[in-house]
DNA sequence: ACCATGCCTTGACCTAAGATAAGAACTTAC
DNA sequence: GTAAGTTCTTATCTTAGGTCAAGGCATGGT
């Protein structure tokens, strides 16, 4: 019989190895972090942020997949952002300046996240150098990132938009259905489903 | 008869009061940090940094306005963002990463720009608590400045995206060619005509 | 086991925006 | 001051992608 992800809360594990591994930050610090972060699981569906509410806290996505979007004025939603294990995400606006949500945010799969405040980013970027350069790199490279999905959407059409979303995210094609997909490059359930019978059969 | 800008350097008028106003930096602190900045003038035209080309600085703008784009294989020109006075700008991946740049910038309008580099952030972040929270929200809000953009991009259409340019940035319209901010908006000038005429006779 | 719901595909048709071309109104360069 | 760009507009035609409608599979709940 296999345990659900709930049974086995996963203990910051991904979490501790990231700041240790990817952002260079001393065991020593992350352990003196630790007590300041929790650890919550999100059923698949469950809406974590909603817009126009007040969130406090900035997610880690230890295991499982988030999805950050919005809903327009004829209730279609658009998704910006997958964040799958080890991305960070949060409608940061919202988080630094106590301003309602402008986006949503739920779980795509059942996930674990991590939960960090204000105050988890203060004291780590006081304590630790590493912390601090590592976290402006994150920002940065988030930036070139949306710069580059700017260029894709205004400068290339459906089908290189989708073939370079297969490239860059190989796994997250088998893990939502493909009307996000859609919604992520811009363009409905049916133009995809086109492209891709375009690009199978070529 | 009129001085040009070249011959009234600005002598860092409006960077020294961004960090004082904006960035909650001390007086004492700014005047600490001058000394390893630099100002350099762009003429109207003058490619400041090329696709390909190892950078070594950022930008703040002092007066004038800064473009920053790609070119696509066809030739064609995107713009990804306008830099008018007061705003930051520069490739900064390749900055952080010492990588070839991924984007062009080039003065639009005969400009100063102050060139800061990588040892500027450093002792800056160093220094100053509050330069390290200022520049962590400055790429906060550029984050959803983006997120906002993929959303006009893929939520809406190009004359929605076109009422909503002339909202956010009513000088920029003054300022840059009219193909620019169809290149900005991701649709053609001939487009942007078309908009415009159905806007005006609404 | 069954029905309801969600997801994907296909087809027919439509529309917003691209491509092309040409001309008018300007700048700018010599 | 004339020639050579630019920029913007307008018209015509084309096309990528949207809309609407229907049908086929899965899959999940009772």
């Amino acid at each position: 019989m296999v345990k659900t992800a709930k049974q086995m809360a996963p203990e910051f594990r991904k979490f501790r190895e990231y700041l240790t591994q990817r952002a260079g930050v001393s065991p020593e610090h992350v352990e003196a972090l630790l007590p300041s972060v929790s650890l919550k699981f999100c059923k698949k569906g469950e809406v974590i942020l909603a817009q126009g509410a007040v969130g406090e806290y900035i997610y880690f996505v230890e295991q499982g997949l988030l999805r950050f979007y919005t809903i327009d004025d004829q209730g279609k939603e658009h998704i910006l952002q997958f964040a799958p294990e080890n991305w960070w995400i949060s409608d940061r606006n919202n988080f630094n300046q106590n301003q309602p949500a402008e986006f949503f945010l739920d779980a795509q799969e059942d996930s674990w996240v991590v939960q960090l405040n204000q105050s988890f980013f203060l004291k780590a970027s006081e304590m630790s150098k590493e912390f601090r350069a590592f976290h402006d790199q994150l920002l940065q490279r988030r930036i070139f990132q949306l710069y580059r999905r700017v260029y894709a959407l205004i400068g290339t059409s459906a089908r290189q938009r989708y073939e370079e979303f297969i490239k860059a995210y190989p796994d997250l094609i088998q893990r939502v259905p493909q009307w996000m997909i859609a919604s992520y490059l811009g363009i409905t359930p049916e133009s995809l489903s086109r492209v891709r019978r375009e690009v199978a059969g070529k």
